[in-house]
RNA sequence: CAGGGCGUAGCUCAGCUUGGUAGAGCGGCGGUUUUGGGAACCGCAGGUCGCAGGUUCAAAUCCUGUCGCCCUGACCA
């Protein structure tokens, strides 16, 4: 957020100076929404609350999903599907659960239309029980898995599904919170509570590394209070983000769920001794929230900034082609380029490299690529071809700084380049985070932590707490502040493992909490 | 669901108080001139003014109803 505003002198000052307006300074909300647009990822559509994600976006996502699909694989679970549509009975079964979504369901209540006598339709053929459109799936997959679990053998159960839910939000803003969203969720069974609980930490910190990893974004993980907790939760444990406004995203979320709802839909299985017991479950996911977490973590006041793992593309090649008598050359030479480059990988993956020879002028497009936060823009004309050099600017740096590097040593170099722009971003968002992580120790410190301007101030608040449910509410009334979570230990956050007392009762107090405000 | 605001061209909006031939900028398309940088000029296309009633010789404008969207709250990945 410190990058310099240029002044546009008057008189020659036609010159925008940012390709975002608001900048993030002047309006965080705005700014995001402009840069969703600019950099082309989504778009509100017709239907209220919900988003239309374009290409640039979904690839994104698909990025995402390519990843953590790798990784869930890795340790193990296995990808189904099941339905969208889950009888209203269900949801029944587990009363926090029912009570934590009843006031954001979609329900299907008919299952034809016919002509009203007006020209228009009306709905026809009442359902016997209504089906409510997903909003998660702990209730039909534990009915399914209470089928498929007998025995012992046959658990642990993995599971992951990648599906859309809604959840009929009543304010929506694109990708942190939208009627109808993309998300995976991972349902697992087990035989033991340790061995569920085991589970539910390891996918917590698959998570933790796919954010920091991918998508360098630092995160804090751990666990919620009660009022934070899923519906239906024994345990919530979380990752937690902080954006360039300060404050925090929660960006993926792991419950351990005991036996709650293995109870409520008899998940039962013959243990070595043949006695019935009930499983241990769990489940955990990840949305398209996180696309918006990207957003807020790393774009800048020119648009999107996406770091190289999970960009749609890692560079484009933009010829320079208006010389009518060099043009073949310069995009023969550039296809070349896109060719070699293509068969360079970065990571695991091929070099991602698109080529624009769309006919529009240079800077429009050039600005067109750094809205999107295309990792790189190479620049290749007639003067490049004949040293055999190209010209390549950094996304991650100030978009007039462009250097000319021979071809052969940029193809060469292209996958530490890459790695080096991860990296970067990743320890700059860190620093941004670590900046704005702050040790509390008294009540009155507090208040002016999260007081002083309502936008200036503010950050991760590290102060040691009793657990009081009626203090937490009091300070979200007051301050709009919640704790965000009780960190797992030994993350070197500052002073967080040492005990204490609660700056609010004087209650003892293990462990430091993170109290933010919070998406 | 409560409080506030807004629905006029693809987008952003003016016009409405004081009723009288539907406007601008941007974007799109075509052309000319440009070209290592978010270009300029000329021309063209594009709207039953959210919808339904009412008042009037005449409604984008006044009245009633209705639908939708945005903002602020409560709720939430």
């Amino acid at each position: 957020m410190s990058d310099k505003k240029q002044s546009n002198q008057k008189g020659s000052g036609k010159k925008q100076k940012t390709a975002i307006q608001p900048t993030r300074l002047e309006n965080y909300a705005e700014w995001y929404q402009q840069v969703v647009r600019a950099a082309e990822m989504a778009e509100t559509s017709d239907v209220r609350g919900c988003m239309v994600i374009k290409p640039w976006g979904y690839a994104v996502w698909e990025n995402i999903q390519q990843g953590l699909d790798g990784m869930f694989k890795a340790t193990g679970h296995r990808n189904a599907y099941f339905p969208l549509f889950i009888p209203l009975s269900y949801l029944e079964k587990e009363a926090e659960h029912v009570e934590g979504f009843a006031k954001e369901c979609a329900v299907v209540t008919h299952h034809r239309l016919e002509p009203d006598g007006e020209g228009g339709l009306q709905p026809a053929g009442a359902l016997e029980e209504p089906l409510v459109v997903r909003p998660t799936s702990e209730t039909i997959i534990g009915s399914t898995f209470a089928k498929w679990i007998e025995s012992w053998r046959d658990l642990p159960l993995l599971i992951n599904q990648w599906a859309n839910v809604v959840r009929w939000e009543m304010r929506t803003r694109l990708f942190l919170r939208t009627a109808e969203f993309l998300w995976q969720e991972g349902h697992t069974a087990h035989a033991t509570e340790e061995e569920a609980m085991e589970e539910t930490l390891k996918m917590l910190e698959v998570y933790r590394e796919f954010a920091t990893e991918w998508l360098a974004m630092p995160v804090i993980t751990g666990e919620k209070t009660e009022g934070e907790r899923f519906p239906g939760a024994v345990n919530t444990f979380c990752i937690e983000g902080m954006m360039q406004d300060r404050k925090a995203l929660q960006a993926g979320t792991s419950h351990f769920l005991g036996q709650n709802f293995s109870r409520a839909q008899d998940i039962t299985f013959a243990d070595r001794d043949t006695n019935i017991q009930h499983a241990w479950t769990t489940s955990w996911g990840v949305s398209t929230r996180l696309i918006g977490g990207l957003i807020m973590t790393h774009g800048d006041d020119d648009g999107m900034v996406m770091p190289p793992k999970v960009a749609p593309a890692h560079l484009v090649i933009l010829p320079v082609l208006h010389k009518e008598e060099t043009r073949e050359q310069v995009l023969a030479y550039c296809e070349r380029l896109a060719a070699e480059l293509r068969s360079c990988r970065y990571g695991e993956a091929p070099v991602r490299v698109e080529l624009d020879a769309r006919d529009l002028r240079g800077g429009e497009k050039s600005w067109q690529w750094i809205k999107r936060g295309i990792p790189l823009r190479v620049e290749v004309g007639p003067r490049d071809m004949e040293q055999d050099a190209v010209f390549v600017a950094r996304r991650d740096r100030p978009h007039s700084e462009k250097a000319s590097i021979g071809r052969g040593e940029f193809i060469e170099g292209i996958d530490s380049l890459l790695e080096e722009i991860q990296v970067g971003m990743l320890h700059r968002a860190r620093e941004h985070r670590d900046d704005h992580v702050r040790v509390i120790d008294t009540e009155q410190e507090f208040y002016d932590f999260f007081d002083k301007g309502s936008e200036g101030g503010g950050g991760f608040a590290m102060t040691h707490f009793c657990g009081s449910t009626e203090l937490e509410d009091r300070i979200k009334k007051d301050l709009a502040v919640t704790v965000r979570c009780v960190p797992t230990r030994g993350q070197g956050l500052p002073g967080q493992d040492e005990a204490g007392t609660c700056p609010f009762t004087g209650e003892p107090s293990a462990t430091r909490v993170v109290w933010a405000k919070s998406y």
